[in-house]
DNA sequence: AAAAACTGCAACCGCCAGATA
DNA sequence: CTATCTGGCGGTTGCAGTTTT
């Protein structure tokens, strides 16, 4: 059985593409769309196999890529994937619209590993170098190692507990855990969730937190200074007129202010937020399907709050606060 | 100025899994 | 069940432009 390969056919071209086998190429799927790629060169006019068209299209012609420059933004995130993902660049890059897994690969071999090695921090393992592995994450070693036919939620749900509350980081599993873990478990998570947040229990040592986001957690009390937003009734959360309070359940303590109520315009998703001594920020949220989510991450993913004391207490609402759905947590 | 070394990136290659005949 | 086709993926190559010697 002979292996189909384009380099196994005659008379077709290689090498770079020209302008006008682009606009062919442009031009016919604009027309008809994404098919059968196979016969895609045949109906195009190419002398190119399908697989090259594919890719020409995929890494290049498509309209919603983005050009330039990673953002800070996009590094940090591109960071924080791979240590969960290893080199799974497509995944990788199902988290940042407008790149390709090509793009992303690109830059990691060509600067972000050298960014890392340049700090000391081998970029396979995500560890400094000289780590003399005293202090093993067991967790984010398995996620390093483990196969890619494991799914990613059940990757995840290896290292965090997921209940209906939220996502619970217990001492024992959180206090070796990078935040972008975290995060990612977060992002991940949300996705099927209307509303997601987070709970620290006491005794967590955030000190231990490897990556430099571990400051994002660094406080000595998470329980008194935090809003207790895992136990607040949500039961009596508004979502209805557009707007998203919460009004109680909140701990008041010697870090906080005294402003005990929080709301801001759902309406064309949600406003930068100001939230009296606790920085609130919802960024751009305008989430109304999972698809519209996993498509469009950057400009709608990222509604962190913010609270004093360098501390960071990440929340996650989804498109269905947008109106129509108003489901909520309930308490176990 | 020229050659060598380096860098970034586009494209290719080979493997794999799923679909289909 | 087997053979074949197809698309997707990650690793690698090779080229063009840039920097260094």
């Amino acid at each position: 059985m002979g292996r189909h390969s384009c380099s196994m056919k005659q008379k077709l071209r290689k090498g770079l593409w020209s302008p006008e086998e682009d606009e062919k190429l442009l031009k016919y799927i604009t027309r008809f769309g994404v098919g059968c790629w196979s016969s895609v060169p045949q109906h195009a006019g190419l002398q190119r196999c399908g697989k090259s068209c594919r890719l020409r299209w995929i890494n290049y012609l498509r309209p919603d890529l983005k050009r330039g420059m990673f953002s800070q933004q996009e590094q940090d995130l591109i960071l924080n994937l791979h240590q969960i993902l290893g080199n799974r660049w497509a995944k990788i890059a199902a988290q940042l619209p407008g790149r390709t897994d090509n793009e992303i690969k690109n830059f990691w071999n060509s600067c972000l590993k050298k960014k890392l090695m340049k700090q000391g921090i081998d970029p396979n393992t995500h560890k400094p170098i000289t780590d003399d592995d005293h202090v093993k994450d067991k967790k984010i070693e398995f996620f390093a190692s483990s196969s890619s036919s494991i799914p990613l939620e059940a990757e995840l749900e290896h290292a965090f507990h997921f209940n209906n509350r939220g996502l619970m980081l217990s001492s024992s599993s959180s206090s070796s855990m990078d935040t972008g873990l975290i995060r990612h478990a977060l992002l991940s998570k949300s996705v099927s969730d209307p509303l997601f947040l987070v709970e620290f229990q006491s005794g967590m040592d955030p000190i231990s937190y490897n990556s430099n986001l571990a400051a994002e957690f660094h406080q000595t009390s998470y329980e008194t200074s935090l809003p207790n937003l895992a136990s607040f009734d949500h039961q009596k959360a508004d979502f209805t007129n557009n707007s998203f309070m919460i009004n109680e359940g909140r701990e008041s303590s010697s870090t906080t202010n005294n402003s005990s109520n929080m709301n801001t315009s759902l309406s064309g998703g949600f406003q930068p937020m100001t939230f009296e001594g606790e920085m609130l920020q919802f960024k751009g949220l305008n989430l109304k399907s999972e698809e519209k989510f996993l498509g469009q991450w950057e400009h709608h993913h990222m509604h962190e709050v913010q609270v004093n004391n360098a501390s960071n207490f990440n929340i996650y609402p989804m498109g269905s606060l947008l109106g129509e759905h108003t489901h909520v947590f309930h308490q176990d």
